[in-house]
DNA sequence: CTGACTTGCGCC
DNA sequence: AAAGGGCGCAAGTCAG
């Protein structure tokens, strides 16, 4: 299949280098930019990969005008992987402007830097960054895979813009209404609803405490001394443990505050705009290769508003999202056949119950949580013995990772994703004795680091591994969608609208939600073979076709 | 006053 | 019910 490298040239000028597969420029044109979407429309009729430097620079656009891509290169992301990659030869991507493709940051809407006069990617040579990268790959032992993640990371750009240029449907309306019940009549900023005045009025007079702030932590904390509660902060799950009259409001008060500010009107006049509520994702925007966002806190709409998310007139929301995805990735990636076969039935703890391994499925969650997240103290720590002789491989290659950060070293992803060097003295460098106390850390704070390094590798590689699969799967299931048919632009069609760690929804009109249900199905297989191959894992998905998103669970 | 840091809490 | 990993965001706090 043939690229096309989409090279800016001049504000109003676009070049466009068609290759072959072994590079050899097959036509090079050079087009005024805005006949780059008729362009694009035009070249999509037969296969064709577009590499550019950033799909946040080049995509926006292109939706705008209507013009889907089936495949992209996008070289900021496979840069970063392929900077960070335990398996690339750093000597082959080495060059003068790979500071710059290092510093290269997305665009959003929001910026200033969207239309910038002086955008630093047009320092960039495309061609040149591409080559290097074809030859890292090349020369890779770990090229298979490496090659996968490229692509699917590319993919994930490309879903990530056309779910912000379609948004997730959202009725300003029906958030209204649920903020009024819940909190009264809409204020002037900085001053409380009627219900918040209500609460507060409650708190002072239980805590004997007239002009307490409960907003401010340091007065709330001294005020709660005060009432005789022996307290060190003010978290609700430690409000949670008092006994005192005066608890329940505070907490509703803590939890309707914290909705008024996070998700309440401002939220709405700021994010909501036209039924959508568009925010931007970030593809690689964490470590650990999952997605970040920005705007609107896309990743964590609380379920309060999520009744809020509701499907257009003759369209439905498929919610799907996979049950267990990191313990059954975990069981994949260590070709543990002992904790596939509990994976088998859709509960993967009850799975480990039936096997043996645990007594019950509360004590098989806590113990792989632990085996995942590091957790050491009580129940999880008193797991870990018995899940290590039941499920060897898994457990093993957890405990490995975390031992490899604590060493210092870097861990990687099965798909090669590295993890980041680790800065700091603490890392490497043994105990010197007699050492001045105020020039190092304590021994003690060294070991709390070195095991916090462990924690974080443990935790990488599943995390990580986990976030290939949904990449596999959401890159999948793209195609997918646009298969189904129909005519008209992405947004006319099914289309994912958001994405969060191991959970999509897609819009879709209503007479091809079941073949959206298959889809998602049939894609998530699809990435299960794509990772793990022949392995016999399953993910097994929790869907539901619904009018709202609130009524997904 | 601004900017950096901390606290607390939402999501996975 | 959290713990243990990864985030974003708003408000409070504090130093300059």
């Amino acid at each position: 299949m043939n690229r096309v490298v989409l090279v800016r040239r001049s504000e109003a000028t676009v070049e466009a280098r068609e290759c072959s597969d072994d590079g050899t420029a097959v036509r090079v044109r050079r087009l005024p930019a805005a006949d780059l979407p008729g362009f694009v429309r035009e070249r999509e009729r037969s296969p064709v990969r577009w590499v550019w430097d950033d799909t946040t620079r080049w995509y926006p656009a292109l939706l705008a005008a209507g013009v889907r891509v089936e495949r992209c290169t996008d070289l900021r992301l496979t840069h970063a992987v392929l900077r960070r990659s335990p398996f690339v030869d750093q000597s082959l991507l080495a060059d003068d402007e790979t500071g710059g493709w290092d510093a290269l940051a997305p665009v959003t809407a929001t910026d200033p830097a969207l239309f910038p006069l002086d955008d630093p990617a047009d320092r960039l040579d495309p061609v040149a960054e591409h080559e290097r990268h074809q030859a890292a790959l090349a020369a890779s032992a770990g090229r298979t895979r490496l090659g996968l993640l490229l692509a699917a990371e590319s993919s994930g750009a490309l879903v990530a813009a056309e779910m912000t240029h379609a948004g997730l449907p959202w009725r300003a309306d029906v958030h209204e209404c649920l903020l009024t019940e819940l909190l009264g009549p809409r204020q002037k900023p900085g001053q409380r609803t009627a219900t918040l005045e209500r609460l507060l009025t409650e708190i002072r007079a239980t805590f004997r405490a007239p002009a307490l702030n409960p907003d401010s932590p340091g007065e709330l904390l001294r005020a709660l001394q005060t009432a005789g509660l022996t307290v060190s902060d003010t978290r609700s799950w430690t409000l949670e443990q008092l006994d005192h009259p005066g608890i329940p409001a505070l907490l509703e008060y803590k939890k309707l505050t914290r909705l008024l500010q996070a998700n309440g009107w401002t939220w709405l006049d700021t994010w909501v705009r036209d039924g959508r509520f568009r925010s931007y994702f970030l593809p690689g925007g964490v470590v650990t290769g999952r997605w970040a966002s920005n705007g609107g806190g896309a990743l964590s709409v609380p379920t309060q508003v999520r009744p809020a998310a509701v499907a257009d007139d003759g369209w439905r929301f498929v919610v799907a999202d996979v049950a267990q995805l990191e313990p059954r990735v975990l069981a994949g990636m260590s070709a543990d056949t002992a904790m596939a076969e509990a994976a088998r039935s859709s509960d993967l703890y009850q799975g480990m119950v039936v096997g043996g391994a645990v007594a019950t499925r509360a004590e098989a969650k806590v113990g792989m949580l632990g085996a995942m997240y590091g957790g050491t103290r009580g129940e999880s720590g008193r797991m870990m013995p018995r899940l290590a002789r039941r499920y060897p491989r898994a457990i093993g290659l957890v405990e490995a990772a975390a031992r490899a950060g604590e060493r210092g070293e870097v861990v990687h992803t099965l798909l090669g994703r590295g993890s980041p060097t680790p800065t700091g003295a603490w890392s490497e460098r043994p105990v010197e004795l007699g050492e001045p106390p105020d020039e190092v850390d304590s021994r003690e704070e060294r070991d709390r680091h070195r095991r916090a390094r462990g924690r974080f590798t443990r935790n990488f590689v599943v995390q990580g591994t986990g976030a290939e699969w949904t990449l596999c799967w959401l890159a999948d299931l793209r195609n997918r969608l646009w298969r189904l048919g129909g005519t008209g632009t992405v947004s006319q069609r099914p289309h994912l609208v958001f994405f969060l760690h191991d959970e999509v929804l897609v819009h879709t009109p209503e007479h091809l939600a079941d073949e959206v249900v298959e889809a998602v199905r049939g894609a998530a297989a699809e990435a299960g073979r794509l990772l793990f191959g022949a392995f016999p894992i399953d993910f097994p998905l929790d869907v539901a076709v619904v009018g709202s998103w609130g009524d997904a669970d």
